[in-house]
DNA sequence: GTTTTTAGACTGACTGGTCAGTACAACTTG
DNA sequence: CAAGTTGTACTGACCAGTCAGTCTAAAAAC
C-alpha cells in the first residue's frame, strides 16, 4: 500500500526509466546525456541524481525494469498454453507484444546484449538468462514428452528462438511498422515451422 | 603495382580498420575515442584525420569494407553448391565462418544494426540488404523449385536466418568460445530442420 | 651518381566545446 | 516539518578536430 510519497517518486522513476529508454535505445548509451534524459522526462537535472547515484546506476536500474517485466510476460504465456508447442508459440507471441509495445527497450537490449567489457554486462547476461531460462524449460519439457525431436539442443534451441524473434521483431517495427502482430507472427511460426528441408 | 608510399598508406588504412573495430565492437562508438584508436594502431591522431576526413567517415568505411567481405564470403558459398537446400548449408556455414573470424565486426553489426537516428544507419540498412538479398535469393529459388515450402515468407526467412546465424554464433564466441564451428553448425542446422512441431 | 627539391605521409601539442557529477537555496507536497 | 523536487551555476575531466611543423621516398636537376 504505497504512500503519497512512494507514488511520487515511483512515478518520477518511471518517467525517467520511459525518457532514458527512447533516448539510449536511439542514441545508444554514452552518446545520450544525463541533460537530455531529464529534459525528456520533464525533471530537473538533480532529481536523477536525487533518484539514482550515477547514469549507469540508472541504466541497470532500466535493464533490470525491462527485463523483469518480458521475463513476468513469459511466465504468463507459459501459464497460460496447455502443452509444449503451444506454449512455444505462446511465448514467441509474447516476445512479438512485449517487443511491439517496448520497441526501444529491445533495441536497446539488441545493442548491448552481445557487447562485452562493459560494466553492466554481467547484470545483463544474468538477466538475459532468466528469460531465456523460460524458454528452454518449454523445449526441454516439449522434448522429454515426445513433442518434439528428442536429441534437440535445448540451450541453443532456446537461445536461437528467443534471438530470432528480437531480431525478426526489430526488422519488423523499423522497417515494416505497418505489418500487423498477427500478420509476423504467423509468418514467423511458418518460417519456424517448415520442413525447409536443408 | 603500388609504389611504397601506397603500400605504406594502405598499411596504415588497414592497421586503423584494425584497431578501429576492436575497440568499437568492445565499447561502442561513441565510448571509443579516437585517441584510442590511434594509439591501438601505433600512430598518431593526426594520421586518423589524414587518412579519414572524420571519426564518422572512418566508422562508414569500416562499414563498408567488413560487410562487402562478408558479402564476397556468401555469394562464393552459393557458386560452390549445387541445389538450394546445399546452398542454404553453405551460407549458414559462411556466416559462421565469417563471424568467427571477424567476431569484433559481428559484435559491432549487432549493436548497430537495428539502431535508428544515426548518420550511418543508411549505409548499414543497404549493406545488410546486399547480404540479406544473397540469402533471399537462394530461398525463393529452393521455394520455386520445390525444394522449400511454397508458400515461405522469403524476405523474412532470410532476415530470420541472416540473424538467427548472427545471435547464435555471437552467442557462441562470447559464452562458449571452445566449442568448435562444426558443432556449432550441426547443432544450428539441427535446430532449424526440427520438426518442431509447434 | 650525387645533390637538391617536392610532395605525400605522419606527428603531437593545442583549442573549443561537451558532459557527468556537485552544490545549494528556494519551492512544493504529504 | 521532512521528503521530494526545481533551477541555476559551477567544476574538472575528457574528446573531436586542427594545424604548424617534421620526416622521407622518389622525382628532378646537375
Amino acid at each position: 500500500m504505497p504512500d503519497g510519497r512512494t507514488r511520487r517518486r515511483d512515478d518520477t522513476k518511471q518517467r525517467l526509466y520511459d525518457a532514458a529508454m527512447e533516448l539510449i535505445a536511439e542514441h545508444g548509451f554514452s552518446a545520450t546525456t544525463v541533460d537530455d534524459i531529464a529534459v525528456a522526462a520533464g525533471v530537473a537535472k538533480g532529481t536523477v541524481y536525487y533518484n539514482f547515484p550515477s547514469k549507469n546506476a540508472l541504466f541497470e536500474a532500466l535493464l533490470r525494469h525491462g527485463v523483469g517485466l518480458l521475463t513476468t510476460d513469459f511466465r504468463a504465456a507459459v501459464a497460460a498454453a496447455a502443452t509444449p508447442p503451444e506454449q512455444a508459440v505462446a511465448l514467441i507471441r509474447a516476445e512479438l507484444a512485449y517487443i511491439q509495445r517496448h520497441r526501444s527497450f529491445a533495441q536497446l537490449l539488441l545493442s548491448e546484449m552481445w557487447r562485452t567489457n562493459r560494466e553492466w554486462h554481467q547484470t545483463l547476461h544474468l538477466l538475459r538468462d532468466e528469460a531465456v531460462d523460460v524458454i528452454a524449460d518449454v523445449l526441454r519439457r516439449g522434448a522429454d514428452e515426445g513433442w518434439f525431436d528428442a536429441g534437440l539442443d535445448v540451450r541453443m534451441a532456446a537461445a536461437a528462438l528467443f534471438g530470432v524473434c528480437l531480431v525478426v521483431a526489430v526488422d519488423w517495427l523499423v522497417f515494416e511498422p505497418d505489418r500487423t502482430l498477427e500478420s509476423v507472427q504467423d509468418s514467423l511460426v511458418a518460417v519456424i515451422r517448415a520442413r525447409v528441408g536443408i
